[in-house]
DNA sequence: ATCAAAATTGGAAGCGCTTCCACAAATTAA
DNA sequence: TTAATTTGTGGAAGCGCTTCCAATTTTGAT
């Protein structure tokens, strides 16, 4: 394997001078049409590619971005969710030129900060792009803006997109419309399988959804709500646990699809017929949402486009460097749709 | 935004020559325990952090691996796979203070090849992980292997095993056990959902699926092939197809657990009972196994510890240098299971 | 005590690139 | 035509680190 070519091999090859070649390279403005061509004829003829190393040091910037997900110990939650975000990152980087470091962090843990403090104190990246929950914490976000470090948030709750670019839908009103959904169905008696509370946005699913009910005159009392932690397993002990109650709900509004097909498990274990007996709702639209059976009615989030909606954004923070201050109205909301699958009934259960 | 401190600033603080702080930072054997001190005392004091573009450039290694994933241009198949091989290389590479550099490329674009050397070239990282269909690309071996570059293959064929270090079951024996499984279950007529014929180790799983059929005495004739693409929707088609026939089966063995997702979803719609009517067995033991109604049956791979088995592979060769030639026997067998649920019954059908 | 060998340490040369600065060439204005 | 600009280009100084080599100190054997 012989040495690969430097930039100052090109230089010599083209018989100019190596800050040309650089220059030429980087499309800098200043290159006449001459000089442009004779580089770029050396470089293909030389077969010269950049040592990305050298122009980092060189330049300051890594042109890499991080991602930062949640994972703890054992489950891999959400794991649809994140693969879809991480995918659409994905494709905005190569499209942009820059690199993706995906992370994975034990938000439990308390090492997590310092970790990714670390990733930017390192020059490791340029920037983050922040999911749940750490797109939510507020120290996080506070000790990355002190220094200057480029990021924007993922699905964030409404006092981090204050402080924050971020992307993400309205979390509100897609609950709105799933609480509409059911009312129209026909339910009166509910139970809502939340996310944990850290996750602001999914908190957000549960305001909106108990509006929808207001809205329509359904009392507050008629709502039971199981804490979970979007997992296949806390659906299924929570819906359990909703499912065992007095009154027992005809509808089943979960704040993920993971927890909806859990809910969806228990309902098949107890001999319950969905939708005829209950309908459920999920959240995200995963694939999750298709492969269960009946498929669930649930909300689909632009997940692929979330994730390279905020790379975009990342790198265009990242070019312009004007710090994270005109951040209040950088706040990238994208659309979300209802998706209507069996899993709700037309009619209300008896 | 104060600059940070350099390897001099800690030299100066320590009192010690900047080769030293090296030394003791990389941990090198010749290092009194005095002046190690002294140094990682200035170190803390300044809260140095070293520059990895600097170190990178100077070392002449990026300490990151990359990780490559097939993903088509719409589909996000087998999302719970590459999360669980994900989760493992993170993990692995965390401990071996390397970063993991995800990258998905879609096989069926012709640049994919170019796209993962470049990878190398560009010395974006120290070594390659490749997951199928590309652990199973003798032309990028071939190309990787000839510029030096260590890699490691994940669940690749028998051809490319022979070739390269490699991690992954015995996808033969694998499908040996699903056989006698169903053969045991009193099943003669089967259906069998195959992956892409690009995907060797896939293969595999239907040719011990074969020889247990054999072993048992099942004539060939009684097995129908259909071929998917590990994905969900085309397990619906394949199970369509495959339930259509004249002589239905009476078990379907699928290359994984999606499209498994997939074939009882048809099983559902056409109104078949699972199992009484209808096994149905996966492959992967992902969490969508344990979200469909029933459970599947399915073989158990441990994905996360070959996802780190393979980093620390990777990590190894990088480290020793010690080129691909004594790969041959770098073969890394993992332990699978095979996990009964019950989308198989324990009597034949009728 | 003496000298060779081993263990530490310092000095300095890069790694391959970007970018500031100065200078030459080509334009334009006067 | 000459002076004042506007380009385009080359030279050179780093970016922050590793690592080779030589110098120094320490160790251990004689």
């Amino acid at each position: 394997m012989d040495k690969k070519p430097t930039i100052d091999d090109v230089a010599r090859a083209a018989g100019v001078a190596r800050a040309t070649v650089s220059r030429v390279l980087n499309s800098s403005p200043n290159t006449s049409e001459r000089v442009r061509e004779r580089v770029l004829q050396a470089v293909k003829d030389l077969g010269y590619q950049v040592n990305l190393q050298a122009r980092q040091l060189a330049s300051g910037s890594s042109r890499l971005v991080a991602l930062i997900f949640a994972a703890d110990a054992d489950a891999e939650p959400n794991s649809y969710y994140h693969s879809a975000v991480e995918l659409g990152a994905m494709r905005a980087c190569s499209e942009l030129g820059y690199g993706l470091i995906a992370h994975t962090l034990d938000p439990a843990k308390d090492v997590h900060r310092s970790r990714v403090l670390a990733m930017v104190d390192e020059r490791r990246c340029d920037g983050l792009v922040l999911t749940p929950p750490f797109s939510d914490d507020a120290g996080l976000i506070r000790a990355l803006k002190q220094r200057d470090a480029p990021f924007v948030l993922i699905s964030a709750g409404p006092d981090a997109r204050r402080l924050a670019h971020s992307v993400g839908i309205d979390d509100r009103q897609a609950g709105f419309e799933l609480g509409e959904h059911l009312v129209r169905g026909g339910h009166r008696c509910f139970g809502f399988i939340s996310g944990p509370q850290d996750h602001r946005s999914a908190a957000l699913r549960l305001d909106g959804f108990l509006e929808a009910l207001n809205h329509a005159g359904v009392d507050e009392s008629c709502v039971t709500v199981a804490k979970g932690n979007f997992t296949f397993k806390s659906g299924i002990d929570c819906a359990e646990k909703l499912l065992a109650s007095a009154e027992r709900p005809t509808a089943l509004a979960c704040a993920n699809d993971d927890m909806a097909a859990g809910a969806l498990f228990s309902a098949h274990r107890i001999g319950l017929n969905v939708p005829s007996d209950l309908s459920i709702t999920g959240f995200d639209d995963t694939p999750v949402s298709q492969i269960v059976w009946p498929p669930l009615t649930t909300i689909h989030q632009p997940l692929r486009v979330i994730g390279s909606k905020a790379v975009e954004l990342l790198v265009g923070q990242i070019m312009h460097e004007n710090g994270a201050s005109d951040a209040a109205d950088h706040q990238h909301l994208v659309p979300f749709q209802l998706i209507q699958r069996s899993s709700t009934g037309q009619g209300a259960p008896n």
